[in-house]
DNA sequence: GACCAGGCACATC
DNA sequence: GATGTGCATGGT
């Protein structure tokens, strides 16, 4: 039943959003900065650290490696959490370049072995880990973050109390094994995310006539 | 001014 | 293992 209930909600948004384009980045690289830098900050602004870094010659492996943290904290300042940002950044950057070289070096790795080297990375968690692995790697990954925690509990798909590996199996054991599926819904879910169902309920007027939200919501 | 944004680590119980 | 807190810019 869950499977159907996901892929309807899945045709609803695409056919009400079409698709997103996911994810916003030229290279692997560029994916993975963007995956540290938007960790609990709007894309908007994200956008404009990637642009500084891309101005300064830096938005790449090395270019970052080379960088001062204040240096790069300077860069990134746009994306808010600039100091702490900066260390983590460097700490993913550092373990790509002192062990593998470059996102291609990456290629040989199993996906589970990756998956616990990036979570071994200081200040890299589940959902950066699992945004570079799907959108900078096209690995098997669905990613969960907080707008699918909210969307998959208000609309009685799980428990609110889930942690991240309930909602992660959710969506990879009722779903089809597909990177492109998996890039497609993540990226609707944070768009309706984003406009309509937010951690206050505000959703008593929501517009969206036909979508999971208006389907199920439990609010 | 309040609230929110594509989290994470760390301290503490 | 669960809960609380700091981190910071920028848009609505």
């Amino acid at each position: 039943m869950t499977s159907e209930q996901l892929m309807e909600m899945y045709d609803l948004m695409l056919e009400r959003f079409g698709p997103q384009g996911w994810w916003p980045g030229e290279t692997p690289f560029e994916v993975a900065v963007g995956a540290v830098l938007t960790q609990n900050t709007s894309w908007a602004n994200v956008e404009k650290a990637i642009g500084n870094l891309k101005a300064a010659g830096r938005l790449s492996a090395e270019g970052i490696h080379d960088l001062e943290r204040e240096e790069l904290a300077a860069l990134i300042r746009p994306a808010g959490y600039f100091n702490v940002k900066a260390k983590r950044l460097k700490n993913l950057v550092d373990w790509l370049v002192e062990n593998y070289g470059d996102m291609d070096g990456l290629e040989g790795l199993s996906t589970y072995q990756l998956r616990e080297e990036l979570l071994g990375v200081n200040g890299v968690g589940r959902e950066t880990a699992d945004s570079i692995l799907l959108y900078a790697l096209s690995r098997e990954i669905f990613v969960v973050d907080a707008y699918t925690g909210r969307i998959a509990s208000r609309h009685g798909l799980i428990d609110a109390e889930a942690d991240y590996e309930q909602l992660r199996g959710l969506f990879e054991s009722n779903l089809p094994t597909d990177v492109q599926l998996y890039n497609e819904y993540h990226a609707l879910l944070v768009r309706v995310g984003n406009e309509f169902c937010k951690p206050r309920p505000k959703c008593e007027r929501c517009p969206l006539v036909g979508l999971p939200h208006e389907i199920e919501c439990q609010y």
